[in-house]
DNA sequence: GATCAAAATTTAATCGATAAATTTTTTTGA
DNA sequence: TCAAAAAAATTTATCGATTAAATTTTGATC
């Protein structure tokens, strides 16, 4: 999801990050320094000082003099970043729409055929590793938003994306074979530039996968 | 703009928050800490746990292994984060004008009156500190939005607005009579509950502001 | 047996020191 | 005189220790 880091902070920073995002570390699990430090081979500055930016990101909560833990997520919770990520990226979709060029759609359409080949390998009952699902299935919906020219707007598309994808990502197998089906058909109305119908299908599959992770619950 | 903290860090983290929105920290400064840890008192690992949080909410920049700088603006900056409140606060108004209740009118109301009186003030020549023309702009703003039932919104809203603001901070007093009428205007439709009205009123409201910033540069 | 207060324990916040990296200055050789 | 290399100085990243605060346990009282 991000490129490789050079300093013992950022690496664990990614790791720890991962860890949340995948559910390794579960929602509400205090994370107390000791245990932390061991863990991930690290003093305990330099695991507050990543606490703390995985507090601003919001994957962490930190309540005032009482240390850090896992931040839970309701189903309230759940509806507010699809509602958001459905804003965010349509508004971005648009754009890229407009503004995208040979690049952008080069870029779309690889993302778009690894995401297919890995969907493919999932329904053919190959085991994968769920990191690589989450890489990819980010990887082209990213590759949908790219050419809007604000990094700003890709900047909080990304952190909203990282919430909401983290509740998912053990239930999205199930969804799979329908979740490819959608994709492509907004694979297809993006690269024919028809914008009203790319925003509406990439709608509708967010809207879809939110009812079905609610139903889920 | 934040309540009140309890631990150095975080009060520390709020005062150096302020001072790069005011400007007192001028973008792109380099943030030593043997320099910062004399001015705001604490110890470098605080100062770095603070300094790693602003990195995280986008107020200083922190390239790899040389430390921290306040961050920069360009002109591009500037209409990206434009956009994006666009997108966020018409959003959140649209949904507040549909769920707000008494208590949200009540505070709305509250929040516009202090607006109000502060621009006149102003407009009458009397000298008011920066932080309290931000802070009462900011809680008309937020008073808008609030009741569109999502914290999350609310949270990254926030967020765009104080990265949008630093940069108008000095400026904004030279347009504030043209201001105070739209925002008048703005706060008129909502209570009549005229969603589109309201609406278009908000977004040419912050659209002017960022030409405005825009030629002012 | 329940309730409150005090002591003990655990956990968090803050600090200063060391190691690693970067930047600046000085030296050397073409 | 200039550029490259080496050395010195500064700055950053990381660490472990100390202090302060919260939590739990214990014990006394009603």
């Amino acid at each position: 999801m991000t490129s490789a880091a050079t300093t013992v902070g950022s690496s664990v920073y990614l790791k720890i990050k991962s860890d949340i995002i995948t559910g390794a570390l579960q929602p509400g699990k205090k994370l107390k320094s000791d245990t932390l430090k061991v863990q991930y081979s690290v003093s305990v500055s330099t695991l507050r000082e990543i606490l703390n930016r995985l507090a601003s990101d919001g994957f962490v909560e930190a309540p005032e003099q009482r240390g850090f833990l896992v931040r839970t997520m309701s189903n309230e919770d759940l509806i507010e970043l699809s509602n958001l990520r459905v804003l965010l990226e349509c508004a971005a979709l648009k754009a890229s729409l407009a503004f995208g060029d040979e690049e952008w759609e080069g870029n779309l359409v690889s993302a778009h055929h690894k995401l297919a080949m890995i969907g493919k390998k999932i329904m053919d009952g190959e085991v994968v590793p769920p990191e690589r699902l989450l890489n990819y299935d980010w990887e082209f919906h990213l590759a949908l938003a790219r050419a809007c020219n604000s990094r700003h707007m890709i900047s909080v598309f990304q952190n909203i994306y990282e919430k909401y994808i983290g509740y998912q990502l053990v239930l999205r197998n199930y969804r799979w074979a329908k979740a490819l089906e959608e994709q492509q058909l907004i694979f297809e109305a993006a690269l024919a530039r028809d914008s009203e119908a790319a925003v509406n299908l990439l709608k509708s599959h967010l809207r879809k996968s939110l009812s079905f992770s609610l139903a889920a619950n």
